[in-house]
DNA sequence: TGTACATCAGTGAACGCGCGTTCACTGATGTAC
DNA sequence: TGTACATCAGTGAACGCGCGTTCACTGATGTAC
């Protein structure tokens, strides 16, 4: 089946970006890992950017199916739950999670295709729900966001290490109260 | 004068860099810029890997001597002033921000060399006058700087657009009080 | 069941490109007598 | 002041490489009679 060798591709893609990053993934050496030549390649994608577009769907989608949201939880704990999962990823596979979210490729997509990225409309409406009203509900979600990505970038370029305390006590902050 | 042309040459580096962005920077590129060839670039530099050293440390230069520092503030005041100066050159020089924090090659260097960048020294020294005390110095430090650093990114990435309401709000809801 | 033909997934060599880097050479400049 | 030589910054063609992508070809499979 088409299926088949699509997915081995995919598969062998995802398999360097988590040891080598994104950066040096090449046509040749993702052939071979799935057992391909290049010209086989080139009959299921129509280039590169294809490729990693599609490797950056199936990886969004197995993050939000491992993501456990407990939606019995306030508010605030499901943001606070959704962001320790997250940073938490980033130490775990600092190179995927870079390729997910980081890869320029990918950043230019989400706006266009949000609903195949659905995890930060999420997180965007849950913060409508806890915003403590002295920014409005964009400014609201950028200072979460803000900090939310740049600690995971911390953990990525391995200057500090995943510590859940630090991600409590700032959403906190950020919130107000609790 | 060798340095003439050195100058010519890092010059050049970052006026590639300013539109273009580092990524695309080549040596033949540069080397035209700045009016010289390939090989006389290697009399003067060793690799590509130093010439972007050398001009990290220019940029860092420029930068830190732009900053305006009044520390007659207070300390929290006086990171609230570089914070906002930070966000605010991401939205005014993007790409060379971009280069300069978030350059993989450089980022390896500011932990070796931390003299050339003193830049997060004065934050980090800063940090730790106005820590409330709910996290250790370092913990505290990876707040401010995760939010600042987060918020840079959405600004270059074109997300947002720099809004000194949400730096102040941020900052002062980590710091508490104020 | 056997033969002729069409289809098309898969092959892998080849194309064209730009890159970082090297190196034999040039020619201007400085030094020695 | 004039001549012979050494130095060395600068030249630019060339090397070797890996990349994304193409394309003429192969050979297994399916279809028609």
């Amino acid at each position: 089946m088409n299926d088949k060798i699509e997915e081995q591709i995919i598969k062998a893609t995802i398999n360097f970006i988590r040891t080598n990053g994104y950066q040096t993934v090449s046509l040749r050496k993702i052939s071979q890992a799935a057992g391909v030549t290049t010209g086989a390649f080139y009959k299921r994608f129509k280039n590169k950017d294809i490729l990693f577009y599609r490797t950056a769907i199936v990886l969004s989608q197995q993050f939000v199916t491992k993501l456990s949201i407990n939606s019995e939880l306030s508010a605030f704990d499901q943001i606070l739950q959704i962001a320790q999962q997250f940073c938490k990823e980033f130490q775990k596979q600092p190179q995927v999670m870079d390729f997910l979210f980081f890869n320029p490729t990918i950043i230019q997509v989400y706006q266009a295709d949000k609903d195949d990225f659905s995890f930060l409309q999420t997180i965007q409406r849950l913060a409508q729900q806890v915003n403590p009203g002295i920014l409005n509900d964009q400014q609201f979600f950028e200072q979460l966001w803000s900090f939310i990505q740049g600690y995971s970038l911390l953990i990525k370029n391995g200057v500090t290490t995943y510590d859940p305390q630090v991600v409590k006590v700032t959403l906190s902050q950020i919130v107000g109260g609790k």
